[in-house]
DNA sequence: AAACTATATCACTATACAGTTATATGCAAA
DNA sequence: TTTGCATATAACTGTATAGTGATATAGTTT
C-alpha cells in the first residue's frame, strides 16, 4: 500500500469524524433528503448543512440531483452502510466488555 | 443510535483519520513491535510515536505490554482489519471508476 | 422584470490537534 | 548508586476545520 494510499484513507476516515457529518449520512439512509429536510432532521443550519454535503460529495460519499429549486442528496457509497455498521458494532462490544468488567 | 453514540463513532473514525496512525497500525498488522520498531517503521520520531501510540491504546486500538525496559505494542481490535479493508476496497473502487472514466 | 425560495459560498472566530524539542520517568547494567 | 537506554509527557507552534452570520447564486412564480 503506498503512502498515498495511506494518505487517502486518513482523508476518507477523516471525513466520517465529524458528528455532524454522521448525522447527516444517517438521515440520508432510510430516504433520499433536500437540504432543507436534512437541516429539519438534524438540527443543523442552513450554511453548515451545505458546508458538510459539500464534504460528503467531495469524497463521494453522496450524490446530488437537482430538482426544480431544490437539492436532493442520496447515498452514493453501498460500503458506507458496512463501515458505519462496523464501527457501531465495535461501539457495542466496547461498551458490553466495559459493562461486562464493572459486574465482574 | 443516540447522540452518544453518533459522538463516539465520529471520535472512533477520527482517530482513524491520521495517515501516522494508520501506518503504526499497519505496521503492527505483520506482528506486535515496540516503540523502537515502529519509529523505524514508520520513520516518525519517538515523542510522535509515543503520543499516536497512547491515542491508539485510548481507544483500544492498540495493547501495551512492559518488556523489560521496553513497551511492545500489539492490536487488540480485530474489527480494525475490516475497517481498513473496507475503506482500502472503497480507494481502489475509486480509482476503477476513475480509470474507467478516463479511457471511456 | 421583480419578488421569492432553496442552496452555495464567503469571511470570520474559536478550537483541536499534529509535529517538534526538551524534559521527565522508569528499568537495567555496571 | 551511577550511568545509560527506552518510553512517556510537557510546552509550544502552526495548521486545519467546525460553526456562524452575511451574502451570492440560481431557479421559480407572479
Amino acid at each position: 500500500m503506498s503512502d498515498a494510499q495511506v494518505d487517502e484513507a486518513a482523508r476518507l476516515f477523516g471525513i466520517l469524524s465529524d458528528a455532524s457529518r454522521l448525522k447527516l449520512l444517517r438521515a440520508l439512509m432510510a430516504q433520499s433528503l433536500t437540504v432543507s429536510e436534512l437541516m429539519e432532521a438534524t438540527g443543523l443550519k442552513q450554511g453548515n448543512v451545505s458546508k458538510h454535503l459539500g464534504v460528503l460529495l467531495s469524497a463521494r460519499f453522496v450524490a446530488r440531483e437537482q430538482e426544480g429549486n431544490f437539492a436532493r442528496y442520496s447515498l452514493a457509497d453501498p460500503k458506507l452502510y458496512e463501515l458505519c455498521d462496523l464501527m457501531c458494532l465495535r461501539i457495542a462490544a466496547d461498551a458490553h466488555q466495559r459493562n461486562k468488567a464493572l459486574t465482574r
